[in-house]
Formats: C-alpha cells, structure tokens, sequence
DNA sequence: CTGAATGTATCAATATATTAATACACCAGG
DNA sequence: CCTGGTGTATTAATATATTGATACATTCAG
C-alpha cells in the first residue's frame, strides 16, 4: 500500500492516513475484502505510533469504508453508501468554504469556477 | 459594525472576527478611513478580551486590511492589493481542498460546479 | 493447549492553539 | 503638564488536539 505521512505537513498524521486511505478505496486500487497491513506494521513501516495508525483504521471503520476484527486484521468493506441528503449536506459545506475563500481573495465567479473545475479534472 | 461571535463554532472568535471585518471591507461596508472601534470597546461588546480583539487587529492590518497607530485608533485602509501570482496560487488552494472533499463524497464533476455555483452566488 | 498476532480500550504525556491578564509606550485634549 | 484613551508587546494560564505507551481480549496456527 503506498502512503506518504509529512510530518511537517498542517494535518495531523491520523488525518493523512485516514485521508489517503479512503481515496484509495474511492478509486478502487483498494478493493473490498482486501486486507490491509497490521496496525503495529504499519505504524512501524511509517514510523508512527500504534495509537495513530489505530485510530485512523477506527475512524475509517465508523465510516463504512474498513471493519476490523480482533484476530482477523483489518478488511476493505464496500464503499459505505451515503444518503442523498447528508451527500448534500456535505457538499454543500464544503463549497460554502470554498466560496468564503474566493470572496476573501476577491475573485469572481467566473475565475472560481474555472479554478475548481481544473483542480476536480487534474 | 454587525459582528457575531459564536464560541461554539469550530473556529475560534479571533478567527471568526478576523474573517468577518475582511469581509466588510470586502464587500465595501466598511470604507477606507473609517475608524473601527477600539480593542478595548469591541472586546467588551463582543464579551472578549482584549487580546483576543487585539490579535484579530494585528492579522488584519498585516494582511493590508486596517492600520493601527497608537492613541488614534485602527482605522481602515484600501483593499489590499495583491499580485496575481499570489491570488491565483492562494485560488488554487483553495479550489484543491473542495476538489479532496467533492472526491472523497464521490460527487461528479457537474455536480460540483454547480454547487460552488450555487454558493458562489448567493 | 500454547503462543504469537491481531484489534480494542484506556490513560498519561506532550505539543499546539487560544485565551486572558498585565505592563508598556504613545498621542490627543483640556 | 497631565489625564484618559489608544495600540503594542509579553507572559501566564487554559483548553484542545495529538501522540505515545500499556494492558487487555480475541482469534488463528501449530
């Protein structure tokens, strides 16, 4: 598995992994029944505490996307379904945000949308 | 000057204050030249200290926004200038977070766009 | 049955962010 | 001159986030 931790990076180390982790399974290079490293193995091969590497396994768990299970390792599930109105909800969170960022750099609307929809293609 | 402070958010008030006075010099509310309240007199409407009022101030007068001088007061100043190379560096940021988050919903392309739109313009 | 490997849970330690408090230096007005 | 108001700077206190360490319970292999 190919994952990168910065620790000079602004997100903590638990986000990254949780982060990359679950766009691995999004894009499906991480299918569902795959098992993925031991936690204590993978702490050691990032060079990160158990503790770290536990509770990003757990909080992919909470979201559908792993289920552990003492003994057994951890194990890719499906990709954890969604309702409608919470993806809403979310997506519009997060282009709320986005959209506080253009007002604060003064860019109009044009110029955003051109911005997101270069970095959504790259 | 129309401020809330919610110390429940997420984001803690210097941050919320900060946010807020940018954007009423943004949105031309707040013209260059005029006088803001004092630390002092804003930390007690608002039930902040004055630190934190002060720190909101200092960012903001960094960035451009507002200019403080001893015994006069903080006094607005034009829109900050800002090259194009750095707006379009900070627009890109800022457009890759929202491109992370609309990947990791599973959102489409059309989808995304529309809903920056959507918040872009309200 | 035994042992090693697994995830889980809990707690202490640490770092960081944030706030609050205080003292300081400066300016305007009377 | 001097008093009150201003922003500035520094420091301590607090809260929060994050990590690290440890003990635990379960499972599988032999």
């Amino acid at each position: 598995m190919i994952v990168e931790i910065d620790v000079e990076a602004p997100l903590p180390p638990y986000e990254q992994l949780r982060t990359q982790i679950a766009a691995l399974i999004r894009t499906g290079e991480l299918k569902e029944g795959v098992r993925l490293p031991s936690i204590r193995q993978l702490a050691g091969d990032l060079g990160l505490a158990s503790g770290t590497v536990a509770r990003a396994y757990r909080e992919l768990e909470s979201a559908g996307y792993l289920r552990g299970r003492v003994g057994h390792g951890t194990v890719v599930r499906a990709i954890p379904e969604m309702t409608d109105k919470e993806r809403d909800t979310r997506l519009a969170e997060a282009a709320r945000a986005y959209a506080t960022a253009v007002r604060e750099l003064g860019v109009d609307l044009d110029a955003a949308l051109l911005a997101a929809r270069r970095q959504l293609a790259g």
